[in-house]
DNA sequence: TCGTTGTATTAGTCTATTTAATACGTTTCT
DNA sequence: AGAAACGTATTAAATAGACTAATACAACGA
């Protein structure tokens, strides 16, 4: 279910993390749905439990997953469709520009880009 | 000259490496343009000479720099200001607003994204 | 010659991440 | 009631990368 890469810079844990986010944004899990068990997790990518309960331990701090003891955990309202769609769409958007920025780009020169592509 | 951030996930050395290709696609140094000695870097930076060297090392075996012992640093002709480096960031940029678009972004959203950045 | 500079080496410290090995309490299912 | 499933917690250890420390050497230029 979730894609991690081990040679990434990225911890695993936050790769966890940002699956959920993704998945959900895709539409491959909505709402409500339960998510697999962390040592189920950690049995399909070979990787300590420890490490996938900490992703489920940040995702329920941020009120994306709510989790019980003995029952699973599960998506939240605010991991919709539609929310983390556009969660994704604007940080990656606010990524380009601020890396577009340290490199000296000129803000018209981002302004001409973003009117030419709304045209 | 450069600047860094200690508490950024991103190496110090490669901060330093990312630093020289800014300055360069910003016209702030220039091809043959020498660059501040490893150990200046160091002093200034209040870190360690060979990190500084680190990423000097980095930089000519990428042929950004050329680095001779006695003399110096010094940017070659691959880093000057209106090369691949920046076209790389603005078609970067261009697809961000494409793949917003495609998304269903609000172009207003996008506005008032890069004035947040550009503040 | 003397100061500057890049380069190299070896060792050590530090921090975040991950693993390991258990254990506990709650919930669900039979 | 009992067993399995599940999230949670704890303590310890291992690992890897980044950085520092302390020197040393050789080339270059004034």
């Amino acid at each position: 279910m979730f894609q991690i890469d081990f040679a990434a810079r990225e911890p695993i844990y936050e790769q966890l993390y940002n699956d959920v986010i993704k998945l959900a944004a895709s539409g491959v899990i909505k709402p409500g749905d339960k998510l697999p068990p962390v040592r189920v997790v950690a049995a399909d990518l070979g990787i300590n439990p420890n490490t996938a309960a900490k992703a489920y331990r940040e995702l329920e701090n941020e009120g994306y997953i709510y989790s019980s003891v003995g029952r699973g955990s599960f998506l939240t309202d605010k991991l919709s469709e539609n929310s983390a769609q556009k969660r994704l769409i604007t940080d990656a958007f606010r990524n380009a520009v601020m890396e577009a920025n340290a490199f000296g780009a000129e803000k018209e020169e981002l302004l001409r880009i973003l009117e030419e592509v709304y045209r």
